[in-house]
DNA sequence: CTTATGTTTCTTATAGAGAAAAACCTGATC
DNA sequence: GATCAGGTTTTTCTCTATAAGAAACATAAG
């Protein structure tokens, strides 16, 4: 974690400042010498941030010499010496570094259910004040993985069995649901578009899964939140936050057969997909529930090593 | 909001003793003069607070002449001037009270879709730190109410009808499964004993309607809360919690029609609670939807009237 | 040796502070 | 008159501080 320390006291970090400006680098590197730089406001749309963090943005790239002139009259310099990067771990907020080490000390070290979680100690491990991690656990209490006794600390109540199993219940229920609804929608619905090409996707996915078989997880996301918009619900959308969350982290430190799994999944996708184009509501509730029985399988084959 | 200023600053509030001491003076009062003061171990228990808190009580008891003698040697004193109990208002801790005032401002004060939620605003308004404001809105964001844009504060989404649409949706997929779970447990299971005793409550409230129809919020809360007991999941549990809040507050706010719908509603649990007895599927569903197709209408009836 | 109280240590709840970032306001420029 | 940049104000993020409250440890009484 990486601080700025100014007068003794150690405050909100500038990771949004560094993540634009390794932005801008790019960016810059993409004009031609002498092209005039666009506008603040511009820049404030392409970076995703405040006119005000821009301003400090082109002040730093002036100061590295990559942009001369000022005001209205802002000029891509000619190549000189290439600026520094600041290095992606400054440009991580402090919140999300919280996360990370979370999951990390969750699912990999795997924590025993019942173990207390002590707000100071995870603040002292993790670098942060304590305020960051008790506002990280109020937020990750609806992930049902932690619970709160009021003036007394948080329990971790486990990646369990009955965990994942809960987990998927629910996730069936949605599924079928949504899946249902995007078969019945009308041939005009640009759903259907949209379907067809992530099936082209997924087989072109099949054709060079030895080389691309991480490229799966983000496929997977897209095509189940596809089906969801079908029948749009805030519920629904949150409860997939979880799944994507502990999929996320799960996955990443569990990399036993991905390979395989993945592509057994992407069979299952491309099954599924049929089902759903032929508009046939017994094909398509079978698939659904095949996937998701293999899906659980798979969870629940890492759960109960712990 | 109440605080202790000590040496300039405003810190933890101490509603924990408060309250704690209004019961032991309750409970005080139930022991006859002369009689030994329950261990601290005890008392800790009874008063549902740790050993240090309940010290704290039993010196403010003698303080005030309603207990003797120390160390373990302690007896309830001849009953002299009663002390005074702490306000109600004084034993709620900071952060239920925000809850409390957000929750007015939000339905009460009928907060328009798309507002923007200024923490610091919120909290000059409420009287707190920002930061308990955070840690409030943080917890709450799983409502589906509010949303963050980081580092630019919160928007509040409405409550509106497609939430109320959106929430019964899923309260119906819940419901529904859990009825057809508690319709096939066996009939040794205690799920039938107390859904009799239930069904005999709700008997006996709709004889006396007329005084007593406030008491159907925590009949209808615990009847809920018994057919999900059937089938538990934390996801299906932690959604009531949801309804339960929308639900607690709307209801504390808009009285309008309250003995009628009551009445309702009472009645439509009768037959609910019937089907379920008669283990019939098709009856069961139907006085399930049944049932949830009128608190669905309650509930637009009064957010289509922002 | 179990259970009580006395004492000490640790943790939580919640205020305040201040830099970073956003938002706003204003006069200049095309 | 729409858009731009300069200056100013407001808000968020995230730190520290400290009393309240919980928990752990120590010692005494039955």
């Amino acid at each position: 974690m990486h601080y700025r320390r100014i007068a003794g006291w150690i405050v909100k970090t500038d990771t949004v400042f560094k993540r634009a400006f390794n932005d801008a680098l790019d960016l810059v590197s993409r004009l031609s010498e002498g092209e005039p730089l666009p506008s603040e406001n511009t820049l404030s749309v392409q970076l995703g941030v405040s006119r005000t963090t821009v301003r400090k943005v082109i002040a730093a790239l002036k100061g590295g010499g990559l942009v001369t002139g000022d005001g209205r009259h802002r000029n891509v310099s000619p190549p000189g010496d290439a600026m520094r990067r600041y290095p992606l771990s400054e440009t991580v907020p402090t919140a999300a570094q919280v996360e990370e080490r979370f999951m990390e000390w969750m699912l990999r070290d795997s924590a025993r259910p019942g173990t207390a979680i002590n707000e100071l100690e995870l603040a002292r491990k993790f670098g942060v004040a304590t305020t960051g991690i008790r506002e990280f656990l109020n937020r990750f209490q609806r992930f049902g993985l932690i619970e709160k006794r009021p003036n007394a600390g948080w329990v971790f109540k486990g990646f369990t069995n009955s965990f994942s199993l809960e987990l998927f219940e629910i996730r069936e229920m949605f599924e079928l649901r949504s899946a249902r609804a995007l078969a019945a929608m009308p041939d005009s619905s640009p759903h259907w578009t949209q379907l067809e090409a992530l099936r082209r996707e997924h087989v072109q996915l099949l054709n060079e899964i030895d080389e691309r078989y991480h490229d799966f997880s983000d496929l997977d996301s897209r095509f189940h939140r596809l089906i969801s918009s079908a029948a749009p619900n805030r519920f629904i959308d949150s409860f997939y936050d979880i799944i994507t969350l502990i999929f996320h982290y799960h996955y990443q430190w569990n990399k036993h057969d991905e390979r395989q799994r993945n592509e057994a999944a992407i069979r299952e996708h491309l099954t599924y997909i049929d089902a759903l184009v032929s508009r046939n509501a017994s094909m398509v509730e079978l698939a659904c529930r095949a996937h998701l029985a293999s899906a659980r399988e798979t969870l629940l084959r890492s759960t109960s090593l712990q």
